[in-house]
DNA sequence: ATTCTTGCAAACGGTTTGCACATAC
DNA sequence: GTATGTGCAAACCGTTTGCAAGAAT
């Protein structure tokens, strides 16, 4: 089920582009068999068992690293800080990565939205769909590079 | 289009159970005619121009006041630390509110979500759906005293 | 009169940064 | 040999907290 190598693990983080170290190594194996979606503290603290000398500064540069390269998904901080809005029947939001901006996504997602079930007895109290990316402003910049 | 009232803003913070000060409604006016999705620190700097008195505790305050009786919405920290996962296929996650648990909601949710437009030119790179709400063994506690 | 709110300032905590040393390539 | 990553500790900054004074009901 899980016979996966330290030979693969290596593959993939070179096929990302990244250079292996064992710290990079036990913080991605970590990641990989954890299903708790656990914050660099935690992952801090699990690597330390194998790897007392590891440092969170580490842990933290090397989970945004991976994040960069697209390796790994980072659930929470969607914005740098918390933004708020007086408008609150439609929770979808397009936030622009580069300037910050966030844009309401209205009409056209409501729909599809609430066909979201909740699992597993999960008592749903708010439904937020994010789109993370870069608005037609900024897009130019960062998209034009190749198209 | 505008021809909202102090009255009517009263009513409103009323209707939600919250006392009345100038304060609170310098903040509430402030954010509703806001189309910005303002952080608090932007909201302090807008109110201050007409209330060079007020504090910035009493911003964060009073935002997450409102936040809690449902008057206003918050875009950003689903979660109170990031959190990070190795599996990056599927983005949509149920967070309890109560025990802070991030669970997948995989398959039924995908569809549905990847339905969802990019609107006025904006370039997508991550599509997120929270649901935020109380997992199966924190519910009871919450949801147990009507039903 | 009592309860809730404000303002101020200090504390908090997750995250970032700078730099010297070590390691990967 | 050179570029990149690590460890440590201090700094950062958004946010929270405690408390005395003030305002709302």
């Amino acid at each position: 089920m899980e016979g996966k190598k330290d030979k693969d693990f290596i593959s993939t983080l070179r096929a990302h582009g990244l250079q292996v170290t064992y710290q990079r190594l036990a913080i991605y194996q970590t990641l990989y068999f954890s299903l708790e979606h656990p914050s660099a503290e935690v992952v801090y603290q699990q690597v330390r068992k194998r790897f007392p000398m590891i440092s969170l500064g580490t842990v933290y540069k090397t989970l945004e690293r991976f994040y960069d390269v697209g390796l790994i998904d980072k659930v929470s901080p969607v914005t740098e800080v918390a933004r708020y809005d007086a408008r609150t029947g439609s929770h979808h939001h397009m936030v622009c990565l580069q300037c910050q901006t966030i844009m309401d996504a209205d009409s056209p997602v409501d729909e599809p939205m609430m066909a979201v079930p909740a699992l597993e007895g999960f008592h749903v109290l708010r439904r937020q769909v994010v789109l993370q990316g870069y608005c037609s402003k900024c897009k130019s910049r960062y998209v034009s590079s190749s198209s």
